[in-house]
DNA sequence: TCAATTTCGCTACTCCGGTAGTGGAAATGG
DNA sequence: CCATTTCCACTACCGGAGTAGCGAAATTGA
C-alpha cells in the first residue's frame, strides 16, 4: 500500500535530518537535556526551527531520537549455558543504560539518572512515544523468553517458574539502580545479580557451575 | 544551635503553605502533572506567585512535596515468616507505586507511569531533590537488610547471599513495570515476584512452605 | 519609638517550548 | 505549461516557568 507511495509534494531534504540529530546530539552530549534548545538546534543545523518541529513535534521526541540512536541492541544467545548467556544479556543492558545515564555528565553529579529519567518522562507524557518503545521492550522480554524455554528443557530450569518474572528480575534491578538508588551498574553488578536469580531457579539445591 | 533560632524578620504564614499545597494537590490530581500550572496554584491558594516560588523553588520541587504527602510509609515487619514480611513489604510499595502512576488520571491510558516518571526526573534533575530522596531510599533498605539479616540467622536464608542485591530483586521489577513495561503491579504479581525470589535464596532444594 | 530584617503581594520582565501564517522552492499529475 | 501539494525559511506570536524589584506588613532587637 503506502510502502514509497509516490509523494504528492516537495520531497523532505533527508540531509536536513542529518544535520539536525547531528547538532542535537552535539548539545545533548556537550550541555545535556536541559541545555538542549531546539532554536539552537535549529541555528546549528542551518535549518528553521519550524522544520525541526515538522519531524519532532516536541524536544522530547527529539531526545527519544537521539536516545535510540545511541542504544545499542540488547540480544541473548543460546550457548548452552544460561547463566553465561543471561550473564551477557545483563552486562549489554547494564551498558546501554549507563551510556544514557551519562550522556550530557561531565565528571561529577555520579547518583544521577540523567538522560535516562528524561527519556522515561518523555515516554510518560507523550502515547505516541511510549507506544513506540513498549514494543521494543516486549521484543527484548521475547528474545528472553524463548532462551528461558529451551533453558527449561535442556538445562533443568524449574518448571514451574514463571519467566516474565525472572526477566523482571534481570532487568528491573538495573533500571532501578540507574533511575532510583543512583548506585553503580557495574560488569560486577550483573554477575551477581544473574547468580542471585539463577540460584533459585534450578530445580537442583546447590548453585551448580556445570549443570546435568 | 540553629534550631528554632528566632528568626529576625517577619515569619512566614504557615496557613499559606497549607494553601498552596491543597491546592497544588488538587490541580495535580485532577489535571495531571503537565496541567499543573503555578499561577493557577498561586491564584487558588490566594496567594502570590512569587510566595509559592520562595517556599519551593520549581514546580518540580512543589510536585515532590505532594508525592511525599502521599506516599506512605513502607516498612517491613519480624513475624518470623521472611516469605510473608517480604510480601507484605512488596505489596506495600505496589501499592504506594500505583498510588503515584494514578494521579491525574482519568479512566484509561493505563500504561503510562504518570506522576511516578515525572518525579523519577524531578530527582534526576535537582541534586537537591536527589539528595533529599536517595536517603529516603536508603533507609527503606536498611530496614529489610536487618530483616534479612535476622532470617540468615533465624531462618535458613543462604549464608553466601547478597542481600543487596535480594532488595534490589523485590524493589527493581516493581519500580521497572511501573516506569518502563507499563505492566500491572497487583497484589498477585508481589506474592508471585517475593516467591520467585524466596525460592532462590533458601538453602534447603524445594520451596519450603514451613522452614526449619 | 526606631532601625533592621524577612515575608507578602504585585507588576513587569526574561527565557524557551511550541504554534500560526506567509512567500517561495521543489516535486507530481494532467 | 499549469494546478496542486508539500517542504522550507522566516517572522511573529502565545503560554508557562522562573526572576527582579518595589512598597507594605510583620516581626526582633535596641
Amino acid at each position: 500500500m503506502s510502502e514509497t507511495a509516490a509523494q504528492r509534494g516537495r520531497p523532505r531534504d533527508s540531509d536536513v535530518d542529518k544535520r539536525v540529530l547531528d547538532a542535537a546530539w552535539d548539545l545533548l552530549d556537550t550541555v545535556g537535556y536541559a541545555g538542549l534548545h531546539v532554536d539552537e538546534v535549529a541555528e546549528r543545523a542551518g535549518a528553521a526551527k519550524t522544520t525541526v518541529y515538522r519531524r519532532w513535534p516536541t524536544k522530547d521526541h527529539l531526545a527519544a531520537a537521539l536516545a535510540v540512536r545511541i542504544l545499542a541492541d540488547v540480544p541473548i544467545e543460546d550457548t548452552g549455558d544460561v547463566r553465561h548467556d543471561l550473564t551477557r544479556f545483563a552486562t549489554t543492558l547494564a551498558v546501554n543504560l549507563n551510556r544514557l545515564r551519562l550522556v550530557g555528565h561531565g565528571p561529577g553529579d555520579e547518583a544521577s539518572a540523567g538522560l535516562a529519567a528524561e527519556i522515561v518522562a518523555a515516554l510518560a507524557r507523550h502515547a505516541d512515544l511510549g507506544d513506540m518503545a513498549r514494543p521494543l521492550f516486549a521484543r527484548r522480554h521475547e528474545l528472553v523468553l524463548a532462551r528461558l524455554a529451551s533453558a527449561r528443557e535442556r538445562e533443568g530450569l524449574r518448571a514451574d517458574l514463571d519467566p516474565q518474572i525472572l526477566v523482571d528480575q534481570i532487568a528491573g534491578p538495573l533500571y532501578y539502580r540507574v533511575l532510583i538508588t543512583g548506585a553503580p551498574v557495574g560488569r560486577g553488578y550483573a554477575e551477581h545479580l544473574v547468580s542471585a536469580v539463577l540460584d533459585g531457579a534450578f530445580t537442583g539445591a546447590a548453585p551448580p557451575g556445570e549443570e546435568g
